[in-house]
RNA sequence: GCUGGCGUAGCUCAAUGGUAGAGCAGCUGAUUUGUAAUCAGCAGGUUGCGGGUUCGAUUCCCAUCGCCAGCUCCA
């Protein structure tokens, strides 16, 4: 029998029958049974195991604990509930099926509308296919028969794809009678498929294009094993537990009214607290960090959104209200003005860089189905800054920026990813100007050994930009930061600055957000500390408590001495067990509970209960105070600026 | 904006083509209490808003507003 060499990744070479499976050709490289193969990189390609090997290769297993292995799992789920629907809905067709990143979906037009209620049938006929546990088998077509296979079973959504492509042969998988047009690879039998769960039914766009047909979207997700499923599913279970719209009505930070407007955020006491320690702290970090405080008005006139581009760009985001003949449109973004600022004097090249901060309220018209909680909304304000520099001084500022915002991104414990976004069709400026602009952001990237994503298309229409996304507890992405570079703007309303050469120089602007919104951003705080905020932050920091209405006078005088030490503090001096208080002020998240009964009155101090249910014991009130002030001390990683 | 679902007391949720109900919260009273819920009583609703069908609609139908899950878009 003709043999071939394979090579293994030990770097073993081993001689076997031509022919022979991948997954045969890994058990005799001996590849450890504990972490079984789910498919195989035959030269670095991914394939099937069932593929045949027919000349010298190099084998390796790809094994089940590897984000690929996930998604070839889920892939497959996804082809064995496009089956399970189709059976039960002959009419449905077939579109596409991904895995994505914590699960899977299958698009499928059909008559039939899928309700949730529906999943439970969907998810039993998917049980029956795995039970019968088939091969999934791959057939190489030539493109024109697959054409006329699919077209006889009047699948057109898969004739329509096969029609754009390019290829002479295209690659076919199924199981039992079941066929979809893919590349693979899958598992090799549909018994593999242990743990899975449908999760949801939506609509979406035949190729996300809105103008297309709607699709309806069956979402679900799948695992190696029930355990893993099972921890998956609680971690959604605790997500939900977190939603900062269920949080922000509990612990009373905020509420929207339909009476008011969808996506206008109105903050009550606690909500407003929190944004005024964050707001308050972050200014105090700018002007550490060299920025200088404005304030632009909320409304300019159109002709300036019409010179800035944004009229061209931006109009049906906008609001706009007409006074006295005179048409003015409500800011979206915050760099009008701050240009004005900087063309109100003569600029030298000594002046630069010059950095404008303003915490600006912006108004965006979003579509209505967009809104979310405080994470979309049509009025937020963003700690929003536009530097203006000579092209030398950009890497640097550029660098600073990204220091600054990986600083502030660590105080509150985000990880994070960054992306560079490049140009996108609808824009302003010359290539020129484009290719400058992304090449300093990059470069500034590469200097800094940070690794990134490039978005290709993703850009504003203004400028590139670098985004940081940070990842809350939950390992959930959030954009937040942003930093955009602009070369057009600043020929636009014609900016410039004296050079050394005393001859007229165009400034660079960088536009740039750190928290980004802050209505966005203290929703994924919320969501992040799980409504249990560290004590710097916490909107009520600590709550006395008495045991008896005896202790009430003694209550109140500690309740004015720590207010006036500038402790965020709350009294309850209420008739109630105390039992029943301290539940209370455990559910509000309440940093420090002190607790003052005949003991604590009679010591002249207080005993402090953490949140996390410790018993601090009887202690002078300036030592609470202290610790306070201590946690409150936190900051400084911030604040004090290497 | 699009697709689907939902809208009942401040909150969480029942119920029915025939007078809308509970728990928590609220109010009143009793209780004076030591680390996650003391007891009793009272009050609270044109069932999102507007039409239609019907003897009768909160329930069925239409429209509208809002919310939710996604899609498209995005800080």
């Amino acid at each position: 029998m003709e043999e071939i060499n394979v090579l293994s990744r030990k770097g073993e070479s081993t001689r076997l029958p031509k022919g022979i499976s991948a997954g045969e050709a890994l058990k005799s490289l001996g590849e450890k049974k504990g972490n079984p193969a789910v498919a195989a990189k035959v030269d670095g390609e991914l394939v099937d195991l069932s593929r045949s090997l027919e000349k010298d290769c190099t084998l390796e297993p790809l094994e089940q604990n590897s984000e690929e292995a996930l998604e070839i799992l889920r892939h497959t789920a996804s082809h064995v509930m496009a089956q399970a629907v189709q059976s039960l809905y002959p009419e449905a067709k077939i579109t596409i099926g991904p895995a994505i990143e914590n699960g899977f979906y299958y698009d499928f037009d059909c008559p039939d509308t899928f309700s949730v209620e529906d999943l439970p049938r969907i998810e039993a006929k998917m049980e029956e296919i795995i039970k019968r546990a088939r091969p999934i088998n791959r057939k190489e077509l030539d493109r024109q028969e697959a054409i006329r296979i699919f077209s006889q079973r009047e699948e057109t959504y898969k004739v329509e794809m096969l029609e754009e492509l390019e290829d002479p042969t295209v690659s076919v998988y199924g199981q039992e009678d079941w066929i979809d047009l893919c590349r693979g690879p899958h598992l090799v039998n549909t018994a593999e498929v242990k743990a899975f769960k449908l999760t949801g039914v939506a609509g979406a766009y035949w190729r996300g294009d809105e103008r297309n047909p709607m699709l309806q979207r069956i979402y679900g997700t799948a695992f190696f094993s029930k355990k893993d499923l099972k921890r998956h599913l609680q971690l959604l279970e605790e997500a939900r537990k977190r939603d900062h719209r269920k949080l922000g009505r509990e612990l009373d930070l905020f509420h929207v009214s339909d009476e008011a407007g969808p996506g206008l955020v109105i903050y009550h006491p606690k909500g407003a607290l929190l944004r005024h320690i964050l707001e308050t702290f972050e200014k105090e970090a700018h002007l550490r960090r060299g920025y200088q405080m404005v304030i632009g008005p909320q409304l300019l006139k159109t002709e300036m959104w019409k010179k800035s581009g944004h009229f061209e760009n931006y109009r049906e985001n906008m609001y706009f209200t007409e006074v006295e003949g005179q048409s003015y449109g409500i800011k979206p973004m915050n760099c009008l003005a701050h240009m004005l600022i900087y063309k109100s004097t003569i600029r030298s090249y000594r002046d630069l860089p010059i950095r404008y901060f303003e915490m600006g309220l912006v108004h965006r018209h979003e579509k209505s189905g967009v809104l979310h909680g405080l994470t979309r909304v049509r009025q937020f304000t963003q700690d929003d800054a536009h530097l203006l520099c000579t092209p030398d001084q950009l890497n640097d500022e550029i660098k600073g920026i990204i220091d600054f915002a990986l600083d502030m991104l660590q105080l509150f414990g985000f990880e994070y990813e960054i992306e560079l976004s490049t140009q996108p069709e609808k824009r302003i400026g010359t290539d020129d100007d484009w290719e400058r602009a992304t090449n300093a952001l990059e470069k500034a990237l590469l200097d800094k050994e940070i690794s990134y994503k490039i978005r290709a298309g993703e850009g504003a229409f203004y400028g590139p930009k670098i985004d940081i996304l940070l990842k809350d507890a939950l390992n959930r992405r959030w954009q937040c930061s942003t930093i955009q570079c602009d070369f057009t703007l600043p020929e636009r309303f014609d900016l410039n600055y004296i050079g050394a050469d005393g001859e007229k120089h165009r400034p660079v602007m960088l536009h740039r957000t750190l928290l980004g919104s802050m209505e966005r951003f203290l929703g994924v705080l919320i969501e992040h500390y799980a409504g249990a905020f560290p004590t710097w932050l916490a909107p009520v920091q600590a709550i006395i408590l008495t045991v008896t209405d005896r202790q009430n006078n003694y209550g109140e005088q500690l309740y004015q001495r720590l207010l006036s030490g500038g402790i965020r503090v709350e009294k309850d001096l209420r008739n109630e067990k105390l039992g029943y208080k301290i539940r209370e002020a455990q559910l509000q998240k309440i940093p420090y509970m002190l607790v003052v009964g005949e003991r604590e009155v009679e010591a002249g101090g207080v005993s402090p209960r953490r949140r996390d249910g410790k018993d601090l014991k009887l202690m002078e009130t300036d030592d609470f105070t202290r610790l306070v002030m201590e946690e409150n001390a936190v900051t400084d990683t911030v604040l004090k600026v290497k």
